[in-house]
DNA sequence: CAGTTATTTCAAATTATTATGAAATGCTTA
DNA sequence: TAAGCATTTCATAATAATTTGAAATAACTG
């Protein structure tokens, strides 16, 4: 409807011939760029990567996986500062790779439904 | 063999029973950490959701899954300078999301098998 | 309530990523 | 082989993410 069909004015030299028709049978540049996500998906999807992008919340999200864990312990674990490790924690709990729940003075740190689609390719025990 | 079962030698309090019940069955600290990828296989997985975490090079993912396509055609697509477009795609070229092969004056830029496991979630076209 | 503990918050310093525009590369055609 | 074209490379500037350590919270204990 909105495809031009012939050929796109993208060029002084015509593109090449496979790619020119490809792109006619979507119904042109316009057809093509329609398979876009909106800006706002996009924008979801690439934070929850970007979540996923550091190895020490890798390796969080790895350990929680197993068992919910306090702070603590991941910090026991993985052995950095604790602010470093705060920091860390809130940017996963943002984009809901994990979820918290306070126990006393603990903070307990567990695994979404979200969170267990990314953390696959591993055994989870021995 | 290697675990600690009894109470780890963590903190002052002791950690919240659920938590440490839990630790003991799959030895203790030490039990945990060997949960954890190697270093070498956390950088690959960090450094593919690295290149998937820009709504530019997303925006590029999601279009050569509908077909091959050359710089330009893109560049026409999603309007962004040449040597930006250049920039993401030397990144996700070499995560392994797309690959790219000459045609005359024109590089033709295809998704990996890789590169589409990464761009799901969407129809391919209409 | 005063002190201790686990965790978070904050501002500043550091480091990494992205953007920009000019120049370079390599193919093609006249 | 000179000129044009599509794309990349490079140095630098701009921006964003991470680290750090000190101070703040909030829950518990005596």
């Amino acid at each position: 409807m909105t495809g031009n069909t012939s050929k796109e004015c993208l060029n002084k030299t015509p593109i090449p011939e496979q790619v020119q028709l490809e792109l006619s049978e979507i119904g042109g540049l316009s057809g093509l760029c329609n398979c876009l996500p909106t800006d706002d998906e996009l924008q979801k999807i690439c934070e929850q990567h970007h979540a996923l992008s550091d190895p020490i919340r890798m390796k969080i999200l790895y350990l929680v996986r197993i068992q919910s864990l306090c702070v603590c312990v991941i910090k026991a674990c993985i052995g950095i500062a604790d602010s470093k490790l705060s920091y860390h924690l809130a940017i996963m709990k943002k984009t809901g790779l994990i979820s918290s729940h306070q126990e006393g003075n603990y903070i307990i740190y567990s695994i979404t439904e979200e969170g267990k689609k990314n953390a696959s390719g591993y055994a989870t025990n021995e």
